[in-house]
DNA sequence: AACTTCCCTGACGGTAACTGTCAGGGAAGT
DNA sequence: ACTTCCCTGACAGTTACCGTCAGGGAAGTT
């Protein structure tokens, strides 16, 4: 962080009207503390009115309120801060609105050089929207002021298709955005326990006055992971299941959202997973399916077995 | 005088509005006028929107809009800013640095009133990184670079997973993000057409000193997507797919990235699509085949033989 | 009174940045 | 054609900056 920077951060912080030590100055700005003394003396000595205060409940204060730092961005700073915008929006974000104000302003901010530098960094970049027929969540910003503002939610929710007369109420705990699509995380108390919803399939949704408490150290990432992913708990369930084929195919089944997670070892020619039987048989079959001929089952025999039957039932199936 | 000194009072000279010439900055600063063109060099490299004018009644300026309106960001505008560094963050954008650099300004401007309002929004969010056991793509930075300036690379590509002796000079275009991937289009000289490839399938690359010119009107995603989507032509061609099944499993393929491209028609318990009758053989089989018995094929009649047919071969395949 | 939390300063050595000078280029106005 | 403006690179000398270490004093708490 260049010089100036870093002094201006300080007028920032100092025209709050907080008082601030020279130790939370050098731990927000990284600086050594005798660099912040320093930075503190340049400014006093350049005619900012700063009183300082030594002692219990120390600190820097401003004398008055006028001073004024100004924030600005060099390009890549910008073009990053645009970039951004572009991928959020990919994503389907619910605070396009407020995004889009902030990259407006930015963008009033530059001279023509700057801009033009801006424009050709930025067009070295675009974002593809993946094509998704799901309508954009609809009801994330309602969920988001619930989420932040502690306040419960019934939903009506739509899990297995069928329409459903039931109200439920939840508690929202997080938003989460993974693998493109978007959930909320919460107690639901028709069912008693910490539950995700996929937004998308949220049918309708009323915010209530019902407050609740916001659980502590209550871990979103870590507790939709766990749902997802059925843990490894007994190590005697636990089977081999060693995969041969090209590089790309390999490279494909390594990088799977669920299968990845089992990886335990990788050569040129086949990879090693780690999971248990029930898993194996289950979702494995119609995981492999669609690689077709390009790679082969090698261990263990039961899920090459498992595989043929699952054929032999399409073909069945298929042929009525 | 100390150098900050100097570089913040240009900035209050500036902020007047008043035009003025280097000239009249070095005689009231008494600083030798080459430092004056260092002191705006580092003012406008950083971000400051600064005018210059050559020639007769020549000068700088600061853009009108700035001394109006410096910039400030509320906290919604704030927060979503924060937000879309992180959905940037999950697809492994390669300005991460200036980003957290620009996101670290933005924090300092905070004060702590609004802090606390912009981390209870910036909580109600967690974006969760997808799996991928794809290496962080290397060469990005050196990409984006090479493109925005207009040099060519040499590269070596791994397109089949076999190593190559060859280089391939390219002029690199654009880069493209889509579907969780990184891609760069661009000219390639060793087949002499334009062509994308996967920046994570690039296993070396060198820039060079070789300027090419930039297309005119160049539409990356349509060069993309067509190449990616075969076009339909030929409207003699078209032959219709019917699958009936459950809701969500039509939800599903309705919202493929290849499929639903060609969605014609949807209803609960059926969706047609229109597409090419090469496509209909070579591709959609084994994309219908994780879908298990949850879908059935109602049109073509061929289709569902074809897909009888893959099946057995499959069966073979798995048996030996 | 002792201790802790605060602001504060000088000195040092390494190193990075800064400065003025010189030379040259281009845009805009008279 | 000339003048007034902004602009840049290169060079050598020099200055400033930085973190570390040591030390001092004021204010509040126990």
């Amino acid at each position: 962080m260049p010089k100036i920077d870093n002094i201006l951060a300080i007028l920032w912080m100092l025209s709050s009207g907080e008082k601030i030590t020279a130790k939370q100055i050098s731990e927000k700005l990284e600086m050594n503390i005798r660099t912040v003394y320093r930075y503190i003396d340049t400014l006093s000595t350049s005619g900012v009115p700063i009183i300082s205060d030594t002692g219990h409940n120390g600190g820097y204060t401003l004398l008055n309120h006028f001073i004024e730092a100004p924030l600005f961005f060099d390009f890549e700073e910008q073009t990053s801060l645009f970039h951004a915008a572009v991928f959020a929006e990919e994503a389907g974000y619910y605070g396009g609105e407020a995004l889009n104000r902030a990259i407006s302003k930015l963008s009033k901010h530059s001279n023509q050089e700057q801009e033009a530098k801006i424009n050709q960094h930025f067009n070295s970049l675009e974002v593809i929207s993946r094509f998704s027929s799901l309508s954009k969540a609809g009801f994330l910003n309602e969920l988001e002021l619930s989420v932040a503002d502690g306040y419960s939610v019934k939903i009506h929710y739509d899990k297995s298709g069928e329409k459903q007369l039931k109200f439920r109420l939840v508690d929202p705990y997080r938003i989460i955005y993974w693998n493109n699509k978007w959930y909320v995380i919460g107690f639901c108390h028709l069912r008693n326990e910490i539950r995700s919803f996929r937004v998308d399939r949220i049918e309708s949704l009323m915010p209530t006055e019902n407050k609740f408490e916001q659980p502590e150290n209550f871990s979103a990432s870590d507790f939709f992971m766990n749902n997802l992913l059925p843990t490894i708990e007994d190590k005697e369930e636990i089977t081999t299941l060693i995969i041969t084929g090209g590089n790309r195919a390999l490279e494909d089944i390594c990088g799977h959202w669920f299968l990845g997670h089992y990886l335990h070892q990788r050569s040129s020619d086949q990879a090693i997973f780690l999971l248990e039987k029930d898993i194996l048989h289950t979702y494995i079959p119609y995981l492999l399916l669609p690689y077709g001929k390009s790679i082969r089952v090698t261990e263990p025999i039961s899920l090459k077995e498992r595989l043929v039957e699952v054929l032999s039932e399409l073909i069945n199936f298929h042929q009525n």
